[in-house]
DNA sequence: GAGTTTGAAACT
DNA sequence: CAGTTTCAAACTC
């Protein structure tokens, strides 16, 4: 897709496209001015800039009707004319299925690195079935070779299997390239949509906020409960979500959108008051 | 710890 | 694609 290419490097002449970097203090301030609706903010609004508010609000409805779903839909590249054989789930073991007896000593080592890879924020796993070489396997999915602490059965995900992990890791990036992509952008200026970076502009309103890269299909638990990718990356749901019911609308395009259209109000509102003539 | 619920990943 | 199954984590008790 040239297009994306296009805008990538026009985008990395003046903003650094990375999943940490915060760009410039003007962009930061912009962030500040749409993100959440604390009732602090609204102290500090002055008409600049309710003007770019009810511009920015322009565009935001804008955004809702056609142009926003029409970049929302742009897919990915269909990658997946490749017939290689998945690894098949016959009975091969790796070769050094740890010997986890010798308990005393072994669990208070255990214990230790347990501890130690909690303190590193690592996750642990406890698959079963899947040999930690799917995406099921929390360490598999973040790039991660399995910990000594984890509960795993039949792991693949070892030192040992490397070749093993390189070449299922390919199979599933055949299939979906941002499979091993972190979770959330945190880059405004960039927003995914069905695992495509998609640039926003003045009709693809900035969501100054992070969001997870595929967004949600939550059902039952309303995107309030870590079941929901999106609550559990911490950031609001968006609209690739495919969510039903959603409670996780802070700092979400509809929240924008709210939160634009409320201080518009809110400004026509004091125009009024001071436009009356009192006595 | 055991059992249930949940939604992504995998599969058909 | 959509519908179904599999899977391991999140959650509940
Ligand atoms: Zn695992
Ligand atoms: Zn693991
Ligand atoms: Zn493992
Ligand atoms: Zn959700
Ligand atoms: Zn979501
Ligand atoms: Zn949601």
């Amino acid at each position: 897709m040239a297009s994306i290419s296009r805008i990538q490097s026009d985008l990395s002449s003046h903003v650094a496209i990375n999943n940490v970097g915060h760009t410039s203090e003007q962009l930061n301030v912009q962030n500040q001015l749409l993100t959440s609706p604390d009732a602090t903010k609204f102290a500090t609004l002055d008409d600049s800039h309710i003007g770019r508010n009810q511009n920015l609000l322009e565009s935001t409805l804008q955004s809702h009707s056609t142009s926003t779903l029409q970049y929302l839909e742009i897919s990915m590249q269909p990658n997946i004319n490749n017939h290689e054989t998945v690894p098949s789930n016959t009975s091969l073991l790796p070769p050094e299925e740890a010997s986890k007896s010798e308990y005393s000593k072994q669990t208070m080592l255990g214990m230790k690195r347990e501890n130690d890879a909690e303190n590193l924020g690592q996750k642990l796993c406890k698959c079963k079935k899947s040999r930690c070489l799917k995406l099921y396997c929390v360490c598999f999915a973040g790039g991660e070779l399995c910990d000594e602490a984890c509960k795993c059965k039949d792991c693949f995900n070892k030192s040992s299997q490397e070749e093993m992990i390189s070449s299922t890791k390919q199979k599933i990036k055949n299939r979906n390239p941002h499979a091993f992509s972190p979770e959330v952008v945190h880059d405004p200026e960039v927003i995914y949509a069905n695992g495509e970076q998609i640039e926003n502009d003045s009709m693809c309103v900035t969501v100054p906020t992070a969001r997870h890269k595929t967004g949600c299909s939550c059902r039952k638990s309303k995107c309030h409960k870590k079941y929901c990718e999106c609550y559990q990356a911490g950031v609001g749901c968006t609209l690739s979500c495919r969510c039903i019911d959603c409670g996780n609308i802070h700092h979400t395009k509809q929240g924008i959108a709210w939160y634009l259209w409320e201080t518009a109000f809110i400004h026509a509102m004091l125009q009024s008051i001071l436009s009356i003539k009192w006595q």
